[in-house]
DNA sequence: AATACCGGCGAGT
DNA sequence: TCATACTCGCCGGTATT
């Protein structure tokens, strides 16, 4: 005798232009109008980037990772156009409180990023894809009454099939890919759509002429491991067919970074200064979140974009704020020396990185003995 | 031979 | 020139055990 188990049921939400959204709900007079969400840097006025902006602002092509004075000039006309500084305290509460919503909705929970979560929600609807469009519906219902924000549901039998249902189907959209139609849903698709394979795998696959996903499935697997490797060339052949095995599981963070632009470019390491602040923000939340960390790396990136690394494992974690900043001084040092002799350079963004996270379990039982 | 470490690259929010 | 701040994952090369 064997129990029935139903076909896995995935839940993918995706919270719509999330800042700028957040930012209508905060103050509702600016919907309707281009909103555009901004990550300042410092360096002059106005130089920086967006983070997100609304879809009256995406459809006059203000659209995420723009320069902020591209979009000022594109918007320059329109009187109406708000920009805002990111406030991403303000939108990790709103997001908390939705994700809250969500996680009492599902058996297991996956939080992607700060507005995207996946539910795994097989038992609660028997493999049943009717039940799980009332249940899509029911959660974006709620999250409007709740919290006056729309949202993109996706669902398939996996996560990928769920992630691709929601973005055919944004923004405030409802999508049900149900397992018989995934062929007919992915074969016709560029390989570029396919989650995970961005511009870069996507020219790599069009000088093997492999243009769709139907010619991603039937490409030979031996060419696409020669070209992309033993682990992401079958994954990418899985990927075509919409078979994702992964599980919805909340996974613990694995590393902390904090990157700042620098006010002017770098030749030399002459911004120690500047490194303290972010010492401090990472070492604080090591405290709090009762992590150590094994390994400390230094992030720079040169006038060109091109990002440069290096990194130290140490043999004892630390959570030191001062540790943390003399490995990571001794790493820039070591850094200019190098790049010194490789020729002329700038760096324009510097930052910290901080993996192998360990708990300290030391501290969570002195913790419980406190209340003991 | 297996595992760990390192730096680069790619993708996504 | 105009180009944020994160997080995750894989690759290949090299070092360590």
């Amino acid at each position: 005798l064997t129990t029935f188990e139903p076909p896995r049921v995935v839940i993918a939400v995706d919270l719509d232009y999330f800042y700028a959204q957040c930012e209508e709900v905060r103050d509702p007079s600016i919907k309707g109008k281009p909103v555009v969400v901004c990550v300042f840097s410092g360096r002059t006025e106005e130089s920086g980037a967006v983070s997100t902006a609304n879809y009256v602002a995406r459809s006059l092509g203000v659209n995420s990772g723009i320069p902020i004075t591209l979009a000022k000039r594109i918007l320059h006309e329109n009187s109406s156009a708000v920009f805002l500084p990111m406030d991403i305290e303000y939108y990790r509460i709103v997001s908390d409180r939705i994700m809250g919503i969500l996680r009492s909705k599902s058996e297991k929970f996956e939080q992607t990023s700060v507005d995207e979560a996946y539910l795994d929600v097989t038992s609660k609807t028997q493999g049943n894809y009717d039940a799980a469009e009332m249940l899509g519906k029911e959660i974006k219902q709620e999250i409007l009454s709740l919290e006056k924000m729309t949202c993109t549901v996706g669902i398939g039998k996996n996560k990928l099939m769920a992630k691709m249902a929601v973005d055919s189907k944004k923004p405030d959209g409802l999508n049900v890919i149900v397992p018989d139609q995934v062929q007919r849903f992915m074969n016709p698709l560029q390989v570029g759509k396919l989650f995970g394979i961005g511009p870069k795998t996507e020219e790599k696959l069009r000088t093997i002429g492999v243009n769709t996903v139907a010619e991603l499935a039937q490409a030979d697997p031996n060419t696409l491991t020669n070209i992309f490797g033993k682990h992401l060339g079958p994954t990418l052949k899985e990927m075509a067919s919409g078979e994702d095995n992964s599980p919805v599981v909340e996974r613990p963070i694995e590393q902390f970074s904090r990157i700042i632009t620098l006010k002017k470019n770098a030749e030399a390491f002459d911004f120690a200064e500047d490194l303290q602040p972010l010492s401090s923000d990472l070492s604080r939340k090591l405290v709090s979140s009762r992590l150590a960390c094994k390994s400390i790396g230094i992030i720079a990136i040169t006038n060109q974009l091109k990002i440069k690394t290096r990194s130290k494992t140490i043999t004892t974690p630390t959570q030191s704020r001062e540790e943390i900043l003399k490995i990571v001084e001794e790493l820039f040092s070591h850094f200019f020396e190098e790049e010194k002799l490789a020729g002329s350079f700038k760096i324009r963004r510097v930052g910290i990185r901080i993996t192998d996270l360990t708990p300290t379990t030391i501290q969570k039982v002195r913790t419980l003995e406190d209340y003991v």
